[in-house]
DNA sequence: AAGTGGTCTAGACCACAGC
DNA sequence: CTGTGGTCTAGACCACTTT
């Protein structure tokens, strides 16, 4: 019996081997149906996930063709600063270095889309690994999105963690950028001379309403986000 | 009439909104069919969706619950260079510097995973956006794997361009970093004092077999890179 | 042993886009 | 108009895993 995850990696394989040559046309559902001595639907849900993971498109009547577009997606786990840490075997260290209520920085304000001048919860802390300085959380909080912020210390849990844990459900956007720290940045992470960090700054959403913009900031010679992206095992 | 999208995006509410919890337990497909009036297999096409993009886990008899894990997936998009900048509208230019077949550094074995010392593919190009160096590009490409790239001069066509259109199928390890640029880099980037470099490496497979291996160097101060992530919109 | 998800079949109707 | 994909139903059997 074939089941159709065995038709998903026989196609799969004749779209590595070239066998189906990226532009052309594959043969219809009801064919491929005969070859297999499957039902039509089998083979749909073959081709469908195919076409989610971005190596064919379906276009009804026109058929389905081996995309000729090589562009190519890869993801990287957000995790728990923490989790991160822990997960290499390393010592974890959280400090507070201070909280309070403001009105953000316009560049801030833009990100979150946020039109007026409302305070938001401003957090600012560092991360240690193994004794070493390993990120700056420099975080702001709507108080209208997550109002339950206002009553957290974060003196001994991170904003990271804590958001992670009580927002069930986002949208995401980040920037990833090289730069040269800010004197103070420097200061906080122990740099040595003409050391560059490695700059994440991201803005969540819920539900179109903006829950905060936190800036990363990682020493570079100590800091690599790596992502492993196998488009072939996936189902 | 309730199609399997519909009950996707209903379920997707709930667990949005909280109504199931983190770690909670959701009815069973048996109960949802008869909830929404539709097969089970309707059901379990939805439910099936939402499993793929991570929000719940599912173990025959034990059921499905929300997933605890508090991971959050960021996806971007690796493009032909050219389109990247022309999508800007931006104006692109291309230089090749080298291109000559060498036995790579360890470095550069290790990660493509080669064990012999074979002689690889080496091609060194530059990639110009509004007439101002964008990336540099030191490529290494196995022979063995492609060995029609001997044959390409790679001198108005990128390897980066001919690569994606050429291989159908592959997988992909990235590496990104902030560094300080090398003298040689700092040169062909034409950089200001004391500019970092946005590195990313990236190592590609086709079935196993190592394909090619690429280190992109950016000036930090006129690159970044943004990923938009939307949990609710995929299927 | 029993409950839950995983998947298949056979047949059907619809939606869309080329012709 | 017709071919192709998109999806549903009803019923069935199987595969796990927990009890």
């Amino acid at each position: 019996m074939r089941s159709y995850k065995d038709i998903h990696n026989i196609l799969l394989e004749r779209i590595k081997d070239g066998e189906w040559a990226p532009g052309s046309l594959v043969p219809s559902e009801a064919d491929l149906a005969l070859e297999f001595g499957c039902t039509r639907v089998t083979v749909n849900r073959a081709m469908q996930a195919l076409a989610d993971s971005g190596l064919i498109e379906r276009r009804r009547k026109a058929g389905t063709r081996v995309v000729q577009r090589m562009t190519r997606n890869a993801v990287f786990e957000i995790q728990i600063v923490r989790h991160e840490i822990e997960q290499r075997g390393g010592s974890y260290k959280y400090l507070l270095i201070g909280r309070s209520e403001e009105v953000p920085p316009q560049k801030v304000r833009a990100e979150m889309g946020l039109s007026g001048e409302e305070t938001l919860l401003h957090v600012l802390s560092l991360h240690f690994a193994d004794g070493a300085p390993y990120q700056i959380e420099d975080r702001w909080i709507s108080l209208e999105t997550v109002p339950q912020a206002r009553h957290e210390p974060f003196d001994t849990l991170s904003p990271n963690e804590w958001l992670l844990r009580e927002i069930p459900y986002t949208n995401a956007e980040h920037v990833f950028r090289a730069a040269r720290p800010e004197p103070k940045e420097s200061d906080y992470l122990n740099l040595g001379e003409g050391e560059p960090v490695f700059v994440i700054e991201r803005t969540t959403w819920l539900s179109d309403a903006a829950v905060t913009h936190v800036r990363l900031v990682h020493p570079a010679d100590s800091f690599r986000l790596v992502t492993r992206d196998q488009h072939g095992t996936a189902l």
